[in-house]
DNA sequence: TTGGCTGTACATCGAAGGTTGCAGCCTGCG
DNA sequence: CGCAGGCTGCAACCTTCGATGTACAGCCAA
């Protein structure tokens, strides 16, 4: 079962290197090489290999707009390597799909491995990468930030209810209450944290991921 | 420059061997071995090793947590290891701090590269569970869901305002218009995306990413 | 018991938000 | 040209929101 390869780079020289490091694996074949994000493209839609090795900085079509392209189209797994390790390229990168993103000072093992684990559908990030998207992804920690804590109960109800949405009629019905007891949940919602407006507030619970389970009103009641 | 390493697992057959995998290694030193989660706690902060390895399932106190007390404390990078490649497990884990996760499949290999790569204060992931994090991650792709195409270019300034928290009155003066104009443009926003109100516009607005860059008002303008 | 404190509840009123109608202004087209 | 259609702009009017004052029940300590 060879894995076959698409390496698009621009610079002759390291992309002879990387198809020379491709080629030494019995079971590794490179089908084709692209100097351009185009030539990438219309190659992987025409070749369909497992994997494309994909550089960033390319003339005539980014690497990371070939990226969704290939992606979209679901022509091929691709590995994105990169020179600089800077958050623009690899948010762009994972968002138009990418399944790995590796950086060029890899030892050859290293890109080798990443080659077979994005062929096997899995995903490769450089170490470096990893952490900073754990970061990332552990941010939005569900907890309280300072204010949320001084929440009362009955309080906590109506600032999930304002997240969903809901108006002070909607929650008042929503929470068995009048009106004017949710305006007043409002009022010290607000002020508890120091915000002036419910679509600060709306946004904060977003953030937060305080949101009331989104039950549609019963128009009968 | 040993790397210390604290073993955190309750089966004391796995421990052993986990042990001995790291003993081999002439640069690692496991300077602990816990049991339970709690035992893992106050190893780790009285020993403050460089690296502590950590099971999900334990008595007493589960990895998960451990792990959040141990990085809240700054004590120590942890790896977190289990045999179940559970989403529940890997947020977990990653929002409690930890600086890899790896499946018990592993070879020993990758557990002791992945112990180096955390020692550095990089993060190491199991490649299965970086594709789950990449498709995680570049889920907020920007994109116009069907109703945002519709909006013309100044409406979308209003709209991001919108999802900034600002007022009506606020986005006037942001956008030079009249706060009558603003709320004409808010209407057919409401109208056009079929919202009842800006609190869920700045609610979509929040998903969609689509936020004014927050620039203080000047109070003297 | 008395008093203080907190959480919940309601009414009133000024402020902000949202709807509607309309007027310039372009661009494209008969 | 004359006109239609879309974008942007404004004002008048009604609705919703939010601040404020007040009330009352539960709880704990003096």
């Amino acid at each position: 079962m060879t894995i076959r390869i698409l390496v698009a780079e621009d610079q002759a020289a390291v992309r002879a290197a990387l198809v020379m490091i491709l080629r030494a694996e019995p079971d590794f074949s490179v089908v084709g090489e692209a100097a351009d994000g185009e030539q990438a493209v219309s190659l992987a839609l025409e070749l369909r290999p497992d994997v494309v090795l994909m550089d960033v900085q390319m003339p005539r079509l980014d690497g990371v707009a070939a990226t969704r392209r290939i992606t979209a189209a679901g022509a091929a797994q691709v590995l994105v390597l990169t020179t600089f390790d800077l958050d623009e390229y690899v948010h762009g990168a994972l968002r138009a799909g990418a399944a790995g993103f590796l950086l060029k000072d890899l030892e050859a093992e290293t890109l080798i491995e990443g080659i077979r684990t994005v062929a096997r559908g899995d995903g490769m990030l450089a170490p470096s990468v990893t952490r900073r998207l754990i970061s990332t992804f552990a941010r939005p920690e569900r907890g309280d930030p300072a204010g949320l804590a001084t929440l009362t109960q009955r309080e906590r109800e109506v600032f999930a209810a304002i997240g969903a949405g809901l108006s002070n009629g909607q929650i008042a019905r929503r929470l068995a209450m009048a009106e004017a007891t949710t305006k007043t949940h409002v009022s010290r919602i607000l002020a508890k944290l120091e915000l002036r407006s419910r679509v600060q507030a709306a946004i904060l619970a977003q953030d937060l991921g305080v949101v009331l389970p989104a039950v549609p009103e019963r128009p009968g009641a």
